[in-house]
DNA sequence: CCTTGAGTTGAAGTGAGCTTTAAGTTGCAG
DNA sequence: CTGCAACTTAAAGCTCACTTCAACTCAAGG
């Protein structure tokens, strides 16, 4: 039991629930051998899929973009750490910008809640282009979400 | 007509559509006066409440937070600035946390993507404590969501 | 062999935050 | 005073990210 793991110590080492696992099969963001009896076997290297996606989740990235940026890892042989550095990288520029917009919205808040300004529509908080908008879930036509 | 509102002038106004507004209204959000045909008429003071929900709303904090820190607003007479920057104070709070532990996943996030470390459960991104969690909607027992 | 805990499936349920629909009423411009 | 956009309601629908349920089957220790 050190060449694959069953759902259970997947879940125990990735701290993500068996259910959680085997919806993120169907949608395709990590893959399983099968034993004979049909029973899920876990190569070691989908726990650092599985790391990937939860931090992606952090950064606020639905799991269908999470889907598109893993299936641009070479599906032929093991992703080394620079595939993974690579992945990261355009994550870390969003990190980046949301931690800008937070920054924003940090330093215009007591100003324009305190002001007498009463139009959302002016007021630089909301200001669409400096949006900390589409983020998640939810049935919405254009506006934003909480986030990590 | 510059005394009161009619719904879909502060959904124009707000940015928020009229089906949220009444959403909001039905959470106690907000509150509207009613003409002799039954339509919703709203202060113009009620365009800072959906303001500030919305704002509330991109530093991650669900409805029902939202609505309890509306709740300690004077309900007697119109809530001067003073009231709006107390109220914004604990918010303002969370926007720092949320911006240091946003730092934080972005200093991890590559070395971490890059070690050789396969368990979540140990890896610095995934200390609980330093969790960005806690957030949104959905059905999960402990898990961390998108947000602004 | 037998029991028991761990795993399997598909389908349905959950919760937040809305939108959409249906069927009707109001308000105001012409 | 008529016509039409804007409003009203309750109920149902939707997305995301899962969880829960029911009804099994599998794997491993005693």
């Amino acid at each position: 039991m050190h060449e694959s793991l069953t759902i259970g110590q997947l879940a125990d080492r990735s701290g993500v629930a068996p259910s959680a696992l085997r919806y993120y099969e169907r949608l395709g963001l990590i893959r399983a051998e099968r034993t004979g009896g049909n029973q899920r076997r876990y190569a070691r290297t989908e726990l650092r899929r599985v790391a990937f996606v939860r931090i992606s989740q952090q950064v606020g990235i639905p799991l269908e973009e999470i889907r598109e940026a893993l299936d641009s890892l070479p599906a032929a042989r093991t992703p080394t750490p620079d595939d993974w550095t690579a992945l990261s990288q355009a994550w870390r520029e969003r990190l980046d910008e949301k931690i800008r917009l937070l920054g924003k919205l940090r330093d215009d808040l007591d100003s324009c809640i305190g002001c007498g300004c009463l139009s959302l529509q002016r007021c630089k908080l909301n200001n669409p282009d400096d949006s900390l908008a589409g983020e998640g879930p939810g049935a919405r036509l254009v506006l934003p979400r909480p986030s990590a």
